[in-house]
DNA sequence: CATGAATGAGAATTCATTCAT
DNA sequence: AATGAATGAATTCTCATTCAT
């Protein structure tokens, strides 16, 4: 704690290391790399962080407190089922825009087995899932418990979906990623996952009527 | 001409590259320990596919391939449009199914910048992006074409979600990856995509009353 | 001078040095790692010994002094030179016992070349060298002086010989290294660079007789 | 055993390996001063002998195997007692002639803990110490037999103790290493190792006598 | 087709030391 | 007397690739 405020020496680290792990993956970033975009030397790295996969730990870790803070926050709001559902997307959307590269890299990193932080992330990904469980699924009374576990990494892959191939998009079409994009992506995922594509079709129908 | 001919050996390598990458990332993946589990020399890579991000690019082409037949497939059909979707996710989670580690490996490493492919992967993405919208969204009119950009990384995020964070549900739940799941798995991704949360709330409704 | 005078921190550092030296050898220790070992701040290393090689040439220095001070002791005691050789013999083991890493290290450390300390080693050397030629040799009037320079270093062999594989051979044998195994030490190693194995075997045969 | 007869890589790699961990000790010498010593490329230290530490476990177990074998010969020759030992000195004298370095590092390495090595160590130490036992200590039936765990490793650092030392005695002496200094330190270990200093007296007052 | 020795660049980390506080 | 951030060189090891056989 005491380190980071001394000097913005750690802030920049991790602020590059993300930048760079969100583009090229972990193991495709040098620790090299990372000090030179944070204009540090390299031995801060491990002098701060113990290492490289000590940065990986420290983003996720960031990671999964920011989300289980909006799922805290949206449960004790006590909004009906669809209006948390919408609540809680539309703080993720934001928390993604506000910092992207740290929820890229721990998405990215998520299916990606690296024996160091293997732990860490099973541990932090646990308490996620518990805590979203309580605030998002209560008003959904699902007959099948199985489709839980479908629906849960469904539900956040759609969230991310827009912004984990970002960069790719860019290159096909010439999309750009302002707050009115946000907004936009906000709302189409939201009635997306609420009422599906039907729902699409509904509101052309009723709009069309008009 | 002969070297794409796969011998024995060219198969086993690029397995065991889908293999690898699919668990370690591309940059997390030597190639000795590509030909170590593929039980040949080094040098074979090179020989067989010009270095290791040859092999990205084989497994990469390959995936677009069958998902582009899919596609190509689905719209000779010519079914109606819920049907065509569902046709279409079911297909796709076929290939999941029997393609695992290659499908994985494309959708893994789809965000990551690696020079030497990105040029390969924007052109594939291209075309099998018009193919998909040929196929499927012909008939959704959906009003604003803002939404398709937005709509088409989500669905095929939603196909994808629940065997892209596999390895790490299995440490959470003891959820098997059978038949079984994969059944449940299609008619569950379908249901969201068609008709979203409020689809099976009143399918749950229908069931009590039943 | 002030430096000299051993505060608590000061004395911690030589002996987690010596403790580590002793077992690692002195590449093989960091710094880090003896102030960690020490309580102490790495840069106090330098403050009170100018550097890592300052470290060993103190513990070198202090080794020699005290070998040095039971030479020129067991030389005013004027005994026969039997007696003197066991005198010199006890003392050294009395030593080793009571500062057993100070003098490992300087024993371990002694075909070591280290620039930095290889001329002070000598001068050390040759002094202490000439003190003991003095206080042991003079009984012994061997004809050959060439044998002296073969039999001054077996001296001391055999009297660090039980000391120095401690560690390894306390993983082979059962023994404890307590007074009980020192007195016995002493007399073995005196009755040997006396008589050699011809005493222990006519000891033998005397005891048989009884 | 292939790769040792294709090229004379690997053995410039071990002699220059022992070279150097003689002068400068295991932790002292780089991987970096062994290649360029050797003449090869860095990485083939790691390509032979799987790094660093691989080095000194082939010098280790080289040099027990050259011990073991003097034992297991001397044991055949089925010597009176005192012939036996002789013969045991005059042949491991011969060895560290021949074979310095090698020897050097063995010993010198001993009494440090290296815990990728120590185990090797041990296993070799143990059965080397089974085989001299058995071709040495036979004829001299010791009461005691808590002296064996002393005189054991006297023995073997009366045995060293001349080369030890060398490279600093050189600086003090003008001793040579010459084939006649070997025949002269052979002798004089074995009277001591026998007679003790005991010995030389006697042999000196015969002497007069003449 | 296949081998394995060889290369040189680059990987992450640790080193002893210094300096401003 | 003591701290801890910072440095730059040096550490060992692994990387993808090539080449002669």
């Amino acid at each position: 704690m005491s380190k980071t405020l001394k000097t913005g020496s750690s802030k920049r680290i991790i602020n590059s290391a993300a930048y760079l792990f969100s583009r090229k993956g972990y193991s495709g970033v040098g620790v090299r790399e990372i000090a030179a975009k944070a204009r540090i030397n390299i031995s801060m790295v491990s002098y701060y962080y113990g290492g490289k996969a000590g940065l990986l730990k420290a983003i996720v870790t960031e990671y999964f407190s920011y989300v289980d803070d909006i799922a805290l926050r949206v449960a004790e709001m006590k909004l009906p089922p669809r209006e948390s559902l919408k609540e809680f997307i539309c703080e993720m959307v934001n928390l993604i825009k506000d910092k992207e590269d740290l929820c890229k890299v721990a998405i990215i990193e998520m299916p990606i087995e690296l024996p160091e932080i293997t732990a860490v992330k099973v541990e932090l990904l646990k308490n996620n899932m518990r805590l979203m469980s309580q605030s998002l699924s209560a008003g959904f009374n699902i007959n099948d418990p199985k489709k839980h576990i479908i629906i849960g990494p469904a539900f956040l892959s759609l969230i991310f979906s827009g912004f984990m191939f970002g960069n790719l998009i860019k290159k096909i079409s010439k999309d750009k990623r302002d707050d009115d994009f946000c907004k936009r992506y906000c709302e189409t995922i939201s009635a997306l996952f609420l009422d599906g594509m039907s729902g699409f079709v509904k509101s052309n129908k009723k709009e069309k009527k008009k």
